[in-house]
This record gives C-alpha cells, structure tokens and sequence, in this order.
DNA sequence: TATGAATGAGGCTTCATTCAT
DNA sequence: AATGAATGAAGCCTCATTCAT
C-alpha cells in the first residue's frame, strides 16, 4: 500500500529533478546547447529515463513554460484582487516584480516559448499557454477599463495598457540581460525602480503637482493596473 | 589596370549579395534554419565561394549586424544633432523610429548577436559593437544632461534615459512580433504611437495641463533626448 | 491443493491472453511497429509479467507460429485422411481454405518466421516448427505417389505437387494483401475459386491427346490432393 | 570543359555504387539489418555523403525499387509485342523469368515495398511505382481479352489470369527462398520449369470436353499471354 | 508474484567547413 | 578563382530487457 505510494512519490520527485535539471542547464547554456544527455548526466540517469517522463525534448521546455507561467498567473491573480480593493497599482507591481525577479529566466523562457512556436513543435500546449495568459489579460483589461471611466488614466483601447506595461517589462528584462549595458548600468535597482515608476505611471492624467520621484518610483498613483 | 578595379568591385558586390541574401533567409526562415548552402544558391554561387568572402558563417551575420549598427548610429547622430539646435525629442523618435521601421529585422539582429555572444564566437567583433554603441550611447547622455539642467526632466543618473528608453522600444519590438499579442492587437499603428508617446515623456516634469495625447503622442515636450 | 491448480490454471489463462492480444496487435500494426509494452498494456498486465510466461519477443511470436502450424496440420491430417476415403480433392481445399480463411494472418506468419530465421534467434524452435511441416509433406506426397501410380497425374516428383501448390496458395494470400491489385480486382470470391481451380487440377491428365506444350512442363490429371 | 563532364561521371558513378552496396547488403542481412553507415562503409564514404545524392534510405530504397520495375516492364513489353506476333506464351515466360532470375532479388523488392507502404513514407514514388505496373497489367489484359474472344481460353474477367499469374510466380518465388523447402526439393530446375508449365496453361481450353471441376474453374489451353 | 521504472545501444539525419579539381 | 562533393560529429528518439521493490 505505502510501497505503492512512495514508488509514485519517488517517481513524480525524479521528474521535477529532471525539469530542474533541464532549467539549470538551459540557464548556464543557452538553449541551443543543452542536449538531452546533458540533462540525463546532470540528474544522473539514463538517457532513455527521461523519455519515460516526457514524450519529447520539447515537452520538458513546454512544462517549464507552463509552470512559470501559472506562477505568474497565480501571483497576478492575487494582485488584481488586491486592485479591486484599492491598491491600484498592485497588479503593475505585481507583474514587474514576478518578471524580474530572476530576469535570466523569464527571458529563456520568451525564447523557449519564440523557438518552440517557430518550429510549430507542440501547438496544443501553446495553445494552453496562450490560454492562461489570456485569462490574466482579460483581468487586467477590467481593471484598466474602470480606472478609465474613473478619469484617472487616458481613455485609450485598454489592450494599449496591457500592452505597453508589457513592452516596457519585457524590454527591462532584456536589458537586465544585455552585455552591452552591463558596463554602463552602475544602480542596477535605481534603475529598475525607474522603470516600474515609468511603467505604473503610464497614461497617468495628472492634475497633481510635478512627480518628485526622487529616485524610486513613488509608485502610487493611479496606474497601469 | 583597370581590369583589376573591375575585379574588385565585382567581388565587393558579390560580397552585398551575399549579405542581401543572408538577411532574406534569415527573415524568412528564422536564426536557426538557414544554412550556407541556401546563401549560396540564393545568390547562385558555390558554397565555397562564400568562404573566400567570409571566414566563417558567423562572420557574415556579424557583419550584417554592424551594418544595421552602423546605420543606426548614422540616423541617431543626425537627430541628436537636431536636438541640440532645439528639436529635443528628435532623438527619441528617430530611434524608435528606425527601430520599428522593420521590427522583424531589429529582433532578428538582437536574436543574433545575443547568439553570437552565448557561443562566444568573435568576440573582438562583438566588442567593436559595443563601441558604436557606446558611442551612440555617450551622445544621447549628453542631451539627458543638458535638459536635467535645464529642470525639465527629473534629475537621475542619465543612463537611466538610456537605458529605460532602450527597454521600452525593445520590448516594442517584441509586443510587434509576438504571436500571443497579434490576436489581440487591433491598431498596431495606433498603439505604437501611443508606446512613442509614453517613451519620449519619461521623466517629464510637468506644471503643464495634462497631456491630450488623444492617440498619437503630442510629441514634443522635453524627453528621452 | 486445489488452489495450486486454480493458479496453474490462471498462469495458462494469461498466457492465452498474452498470446491473443500479442496477435491482434499484429494484425493491427504489422510485425515492426509492436512493443511488449503495448501487449503488456492490452492484457492489462505489467511488462515484467510478460517476461515470467516467455522469456523473449521471440518467444511469444514463436509460440504464436506453432500453434498456427500445429492447425494447420490438425485440419489436414483429416483432409489426407478424407482424401485416402476417395475425397481426392480434400487436402487441396483444406489447405487452400485453411490459409485463405485469414489471408492476412497467414501473411503475418509467414513474415514473423521469415524474420525469426533471419536473425537467427530461436534456431531450434524453428527447426521444431519445420519438422511439423515436413510431417504433412510426407502425407502429403504418400497421396501424390499413389495418384501417380494411378495414372491420374503426370509423373514427376511427388514434391513437384506439394510445392507448386504451396506457391499457388502462397502467392494468394499475397495477392489478397497486395495494395497493387485492391483496386484491379472487383470480385475477390470469384478469383480466389478461379485460383483455387488452377490449383486443385494441377498436372490433370485428361481423358484429351496431351498437350504438346512448346516450352515446359506439361500439366494434367487431378491433382496435388 | 572536360573536367566538369568527368565530374559528373564520377558523381553518378558513385550514386551507383551506393545502389549497389545497398543492394548487396540487403541481400546479403535483409532489409531490416541494413545501416546507412554499412552502406558507406561498403562504398568506403562518409555517411554523409549519402545524403548529397539520396534524400534519405527510403529513397534510395525506392531507387532500386524503381529500376527494377522498370526493367522488368521493359522486358514484357518486348514479349507483349512478340505474343501479337503470335508467340503467345511470350509474356508469360518472360514475367515468369524475369523474376525468377533473382528470387531472393524479387523477394527483397517485395519486401522492400511493403515495408515503405505500411510506414508511407514516399506515398507518390509508390504511387509512380504503381503507374509503372498498371500500365503493364493493361497491356497484358488486352492479350488476354484476344484469346477469349478467340475462344482459347476460358472466359473470365480478365484480371483473373494476371492475378493468379501474377500469384504463382509470386509463390514461386517465395519457394524458391523457403528455408523450409530447401532440403526437400532436389531438382529446383525441373520444379521451376514445372510450375512455369502450370502457369503458362491456366485456363486453357483443351479440344477436350471440358473439366468437370466438382468446386469451380476448370483450366486448361494456351494461357497467360 | 507482479510490477514498471530504468537502461543504453543503435539508428537516421543535418550542416559548417574543407579541399581537390 | 570558383566550385561543390565529401566529411563526420552531434543530436534526438526507440524499445527489449532487467531488477529492485
């Protein structure tokens, strides 16, 4: 009976080690680059165990982009409910802050997610991938609608906020990664705190006396979210 | 002699047309997915004849890569001329603008020397892009300067212009060609206007009414450049 | 004690089970293309059980081809017995009809064996398998001898019989299967009888002047069974 | 001038000696048992190179398919000429001979094809390959058609005489490479010219009172072709 | 006794680069 | 100088069989 279960347990543990494996990899080498030996050697099994796990390379990737993906989710949900009680801002921070954290990985996975797309591997899962992210979407736009018919940000179609918030967050990252600004950028987190400041504040229709955002966002104000 | 010229100059426009045609397929097909062959026979030459041009394949995206640097440069260096006999946002919009002028070419070339980089293959060269960068870079710091003195825009270190400029027409490039956004995304024009907009007033500091950039950015107060 | 024999009783049962589907998936997918595991899974069993009742692949397609064999044998062992009785026409048809009942079965066998000799695994099953064979061939040819004896068929070696019909039948059951002639042939009924004919009368001696056949053998008087 | 032309040559050269090989190989392991890289080990090349003439192993597969099919039309077009001059076991013979040429080469080929069908893979090469033979078959119903309207043959469709020609020669063949007949048949030749004989006379209408067939076709006369 | 997770050899194919002509 | 045939390393995936539980 236990025996069952621990097998299950022992089962289901070999594969997350498989898909941390993978995501280590993917991060120390690119993802042209990680073979699925490599994988195999790191979580040190067969080559062919993996195969029992996943049907594919490609399906390893897909659950990597799925999990990460409903952890945003997750974390934007709880922040749109924080929104409709007041803390308007929640979401943009929320979704900053989630992409951000470790910018390193939310960059390998637009470009997991940019190849496997490319290559038409799997277009059921992005589909599925598609699906939860549009869910989120739909919950901002609501957000965005009601801070419009409250005047407080420009009256523009709401997908333009969603959108730009998301141009602005996906450049950050790709900055956080870029070799050429390593050099340059001194106050890496000054940095960022402008940008969200930047991002929270888009649309802002301000009435209100110059920001004085000295130097992080006095993100507050009305907003993205 | 002139024979010899002749000889020359041939060979230099078979060397364009080898970079023409690389560019073709690689906005065709995408980074992965063109071979030398297809270069070669696109151009209707020998595969060994494009080694007599260029040592390595990499060579040949390298060089396409300070290409579009390079002309970059060129149109930032007018309009940062411009914004210094008063055209301030000239700058910001130039860049935008050359970079979405193809945001399939401009994401093309971020996916390529980021690949370049990951294999560490010709690093003196990447290093020589990073210096017409810099260059560029120097510039437009200059002008951020210039208008914090003159209180127009907040005072931060002036790479955080830069640098959040930067993020935000990135990621412009990426909302562009994003699968997941296409759906969704029924003005493209409109909501690119809308993200220049928000680009070329980060920072402001503004005692003025608020903006009616009713869609198009009212482009013009101090910004970016 | 009696359950001992319960157990027995079930391993056989299994066993059959293991067999039944092992040959229905073989029909269904051909001879590459099945795994122990699919088998496995369509008795509903774990794959290391397969491997208490046969210690190989092999085996079990071994198994499958005597116990194919040994029917085969069985019904003709009546046949020959009719034939003796005057029915002299019997063993033709019960081979004829024995193989053609599931044209596509027999096929599969003929393909497993063939596979199995090839690779050499088994050698002495298989010679097992070939000492059935040889015992109907045996009664077989007693028939043709004594047909001969009496004049009814040409006199030629009594394996002439045995083989000409055994290539007749066996280029049927290819012909049932063939991809090629499904759409030429629109009463398959009709031709298998017309085969059967040539068959069932080969190397007839007729009450006729005999056939000055330019070429070859020529063929009369009843025949094979 | 020359050179390109003796590169040429050398180029197919080479293609055939890749057919070769294969043949040779197949012949030699069987069709399953072969690798690209024996195939290049034979003709002493890279395994790469296989694939600057051939798109893959199914395709030169189909190449020597092909060839021979298209060798053995050539021949019965030849013999279906020389029946309408009157020499009418012409095509039979020729069919019969040709196949039986090479047993183990026919039985390959039959092999080959089925195996490239259930795995469709190269669905139009298969398809040419099946033009090829109709076209045969077409020609052969028309002689078939003239002797029953001659009255020299029984009158059934057609195709009844193509297809069980066509099936005795393929049982000929697969007895000729029956490991199981092999210790049994003793005068092979005498057996081929035997069954060739039962061939060539199917449905002949002897100057006899017809058979009487207790199950179905009675057959006899001048035949096939 | 039954299980099924684990194994790993082995097969096909791709493509940047070399080099003899 | 131009060619393009040849190369071979490297990658993904399959599946019969084993063996610890």
């Amino acid at each position: 009976m236990d025996k069952a279960k621990e097998k299950v347990q022992r089962f289901r543990a070999r594969e997350q080690r498989i898909l941390d494996a993978a995501l280590e990899l993917l991060l120390e080498h690119g993802e042209e680059k990680v073979t699925v030996e490599q994988i195999a050697d790191r979580v040190d099994i067969g080559k062919g165990t993996i195969y029992k796990h996943f049907v594919s390379k490609t399906e390893i990737y897909m659950r990597l982009l799925m999990d990460y993906e409903r952890s945003l989710a997750e974390r934007l949900k709880v922040a749109v409910g924080n929104a409709e009680q007041g803390d308007i801002t929640a979401p943009a921070r929320a979704y900053f802050e989630s992409r951000m954290a470790d910018p390193g990985k939310d960059r390998l996975f637009q470009r997991l997610e940019e190849k496997i797309i490319a290559l038409n591997q799997a277009p059921e899962m992005i589909a599925e991938l598609h699906t939860i992210r549009n869910a989120i979407a739909s919950a901002l736009n609501r957000v965005f609608e009601r801070r419009m018919e409250q005047g407080m940000i420009k009256r523009v179609p709401a997908y333009y906020y969603y959108s730009t918030y998301w141009a602005l967050v996906q450049g950050a990252v790709e900055l956080y990664h870029s070799k050429s600004f390593a050099d340059v950028i001194e106050d890496r987190e000054g940095l960022m705190e402008f940008i969200m400041g930047v991002g929270v504040h888009i649309g802002d229709i301000s009435s209100r006396k110059p920001q004085e955002t000295s130097h992080s966002g006095d993100i507050a104000g009305p907003s993205f979210g």
